[in-house]
DNA sequence: GAGCCGTGGAT
DNA sequence: TATCCAAGGCT
């Protein structure tokens, strides 16, 4: 059978234009830079939460040879709180990539595009589609949930399976003009009308042919993801602190918070902890002995006790305040380094540290 | 190819 | 509170 449908298009493409976003902050242009930018922050992302550091990235960094020269520091900086950090080194990379191999312009071939750090298939089309009108084909969270209610889609859309008969839908439904308004209609639709959950049928321009609404099946479509538990981990860290100086550790590049500035951690996150009560007297003990190599300690504290929530698992962590005095400024190690609690929000750094240390500069005033 | 990677909002 | 998942890509 054939999945092509002229009609579809038509239909949506007339939607977009007059129900569809024109305004936003990325689409005024056809600036490869800014498109690819934009497209990157929103993998897994809400537009609503993209916006502010959008702008803020396009300040600092105005083109890709602005963004190759800045530092990984700055440019981890500007990406902290945003989450999925690779996506800030591979951005970094791509940049110096883009500057390296195509004099600073960005390829038109979606092939070529799919080949630099952390653009897929998906975004190598929402790029080429916006920046240069090429006619290709994307597939992010919207489209497959508009494909499986319109088209009643059985299966996860994210198993393999599934997935590779939407990305042929996605590609034999493509127009034959007007590939801009077809792809942002498509995403359109799926953040607005064809939402999750309650979505609105009444208003939208596939009703009439749309296999989960005659069905009534909108909430089961698409199928969701089948469930699997999410483990609990336990970390004991250390905030080192002297007045306003704080004491960070800079993490592996590699795994969870990758190279970002953290607070120390006594021996990772773990998932079988002891009792929390026993446990404090032999954490205070390694506070102790960890703080003893950067200068004298005054006292050791319960500072804060947090439950931070991750794709795979929860992590319940406590802070130990260790207050400290004559700090010796150099350290040995450079993964150790003394910051400012008043410049503590130009550091690369996860988001919930980032809400303490925040909390205890204005605690200060 | 299944697991991994952050954070915030909705339900 | 617990769960899902949002303009995905990488390993």
């Amino acid at each position: 059978m054939s999945l092509q449908d002229p009609s579809f298009s038509a239909d949506l493409i007339a939607w977009q234009k007059v129900y569809g976003r024109h305004s936003l902050p990325w689409q005024q242009t056809r600036d490869p830079y800014r498109v690819w930018l934009s497209e990157i922050m929103l993998q897994q992302t809400q537009v609503a939460a993209v916006i502010p550091y959008y702008q803020r990235f396009l300040e600092r960094c105005p083109d890709v040879f602005a963004l190759a020269e800045a530092s990984h520091e700055e440019v981890m900086a500007l990406w902290s709180g945003l989450g999925y950090y690779t996506r800030a080194r591979n951005l970094h990379k791509c940049a110096k990539q883009v500057v390296e191999h195509y004099a600073g312009r960005f390829p038109s071939d979606p092939q070529l595009l799919q080949q630099l750090p952390g653009i897929g298939r998906s975004t190598a089309a929402a790029i080429a589609a916006f920046s240069y009108g090429v006619r290709a084909a994307i597939l992010d969270g919207n489209v497959k949930r508009v494909f499986a209610r319109v088209f009643g889609v059985e299966g996860y859309p994210g198993s393999k399976p599934i997935e590779d008969q939407l990305w042929l839908r996605a590609e034999a439904l493509l127009p034959v003009s007007g590939i801009e308004a077809y792809t942002q209609g498509l995403m359109d639709l799926g953040a607005s009308l064809c939402s999750r959950s309650k979505p609105n049928c009444r208003s939208c321009p596939f009703s009439q042919r749309c296999v989960a609404f005659h069905q009534d099946r909108t909430d089961e479509l698409p199928h969701r993801k089948p469930a699997t538990k999410a483990k609990q981990k336990y970390a004991c860290m250390f905030l080192l602190r002297d007045g306003n100086q704080v004491l960070l550790e800079q993490r592996p590049a590699l795994g969870i918070w990758g190279g970002l500035w953290s607070l120390p951690e006594v021996s990772g996150m773990q998932e079988n902890p002891e009792p929390a009560r026993a446990q404090f007297p032999q954490q205070q003990q390694r506070a102790l002995e960890f703080a003893k190599q950067f200068g004298e300690v005054d006292k050791i504290a319960i500072l804060a006790e947090m439950q931070h929530v991750f794709t795979h698992f929860r992590l319940e962590f406590r802070v130990l305040q260790v207050s400290m005095q004559c700090v010796s400024p150099t350290i040995q190690e450079a993964r150790y380094q003394w910051f400012d609690l008043d410049t503590i929000d130009q550091v690369g750094l996860p988001a919930p540290i980032k809400t303490l240390l925040l909390q205890e500069r204005d605690s200060l005033l």
